[in-house]
RNA sequence: CUCGGCGUGUGGGCGUUCGCUUGUUCCUUCGGGAGUGAGAGGAAAGUCCGGACACCGUAGGGCAGGAUUCCUCGUGAAAACGGGGGCGCGGCAGGGUAACCGGCCGUGACGGAUAGUGUCACAGAAAAUAACCGCCUUGGGACUUGUCUCAGGGUAAGGGUGAAAAGGGGAGGUAAGAGCUCACCGCUGUAUUGGUAACAAUGCAGGCAAGAUAAACCCAAUCCGGUGCAAGGCAAAAUAGGGAAUCUGGCGGCCCGUCUUUGAUUCCGGGUAUGUCGCAUCUCGCUUCGGCGGGAACUUUGCUUCGGCGGGGUAGAUAAAUGAACGCACAGCCAAACGCUUCGGCGGGCGGCGGACAAAAUCCGGCUUAUAGCACUCCGAGGUCG
RNA sequence: CGGGCCGUAGCGCAGUCUGGUAGCGCACUUCGCUGGGGGUGAAGGGGUCGCAGGUUCAAAUCCUGUCGGCCCGA
């Protein structure tokens, strides 16, 4: 795994709070869900990548997690600090390149760091 | 030489950088950090079998249920696999006038149809206690005097139907027929011989009594307690030892027996489904001392605990670790110039694309299925040369 | 990891246990009733029974293997 145990989610009741209370952004073959905590918790953003059995049979779940993982662990500084991102996986993933995949992501973190920020300034 | 097929083996290599899981050593401000090792497969897959291991405790007996099924030898804990043989079926070539015979190759879930029950559509008289037509015959009647008709009897040789028609095709025999009789073949029983056995050969007898189906029920023999790592242990947390029904007994298919005992079982509702252990050092060969057993006192031989040496192996994740980028050669696919051409193509390689099937999940042994390319054995087809 | 169920016409299902004719509803085609549509009536077409092999005279059905889909169990 290219993400630390520290940085993964594992709790069901993580996944349905961002799953409720996220952002959503659709990327083509992937679809990409995060959420900002509150600055308390942990310093480190998390990420989980659910790829189910229609994504295809296990060589190709594992190999698209992967390629996912090791995008979000080199792009960790486009993301806005203490962020859980859930990605999850569809089966037209394996068309696309993994510098296609990476641009994708990058461009939704953007899409999130733009929304995101203007909602903490009116906060503040 | 090319192409195709069955099977077996192999299952992309090297290097650099950045990362993940984990064993171990050291340091630590107990958060972690550093060093050094290890890190998917032949099928990890499907989950079709068998076992180890764990728990339950009706593990005793019987019934039910399930599994297996020619013989023999070997490996193995068992499932299973392999060698050889027997029998049946199919194919090939050969011998023989023929019946048939032995040979080679392939193949078979290959115990039992006189233990019993069931089923056999349509067609056909009849599908398993066979009389429709036909053949023969007895008695009565009619008349055209050898035919018809009525009542009865015998007959499985012939007919057509069907997947299958009641041993086979001949000779004798008869009113017509019939294993009624006879020889041969086939069948059953029995004896002898050969073989460890399955089985085969021969003799004698019976005299056709015996259709198919057991991947229909079943019978015979052998074996099987149930549940499965979501087994189970520990720790922590949470909560309402709540409600209803049934039975007075309950207990993992049922009964007997046994054990335990005043509550038991089922359903509804609620809560928890977190961490950790299980969960990764075994196997083979040789051998010293010792122990047990065999043998006859010595020599010697079989098994084995703790050791020693050597070979091989030694992944342990849990929203689930093996990855990404780049470079170099080696396979493979597409393919531009250009050359040859019998105008069908062949050679050639700028350049581009780019690694088969598929990923451990308690472990082990098998089975089945999926597999690019390469190598090898065997088989088949085509071409060329001698 | 361990269990269970289902693949039959375009769709939803019978038939499988107990072998022999593949059927029902909606949909589809043609025709009639209507000026047309809808509705209704009549007639008709359409199925390698997931795939492969085997048992049998004969297989959707029995047996074995295999492919795909669905569900359950802490």
């Amino acid at each position: 795994m290219g993400v630390p145990a520290s940085q993964r989610l594992r709790k069901q009741s993580d996944f349905r709070q961002i799953r409720s209370q996220g952002i959503r952004i659709h990327c083509g073959s992937f679809i990409f869900q995060c959420l900002q905590r509150s600055e308390d918790t942990a310093a480190q953003s998390r990420l989980s990548v659910i790829a189910s059995r229609r994504v295809g049979n296990a060589v190709k779940r594992n190999y698209g997690k992967r390629m996912l993982r090791e995008i979000f662990r080199k792009n960790q500084a486009a993301l806005p600090p203490h962020t859980d991102v859930v990605i999850v996986l569809r089966g037209s993933y394996d068309t696309q390149s993994y510098a296609q995949l990476e641009a994708r992501y990058l461009k939704a973190c953007g899409n999130f760091s733009k929304n995101i920020v203007p909602t903490k300034e009116t906060e503040a």
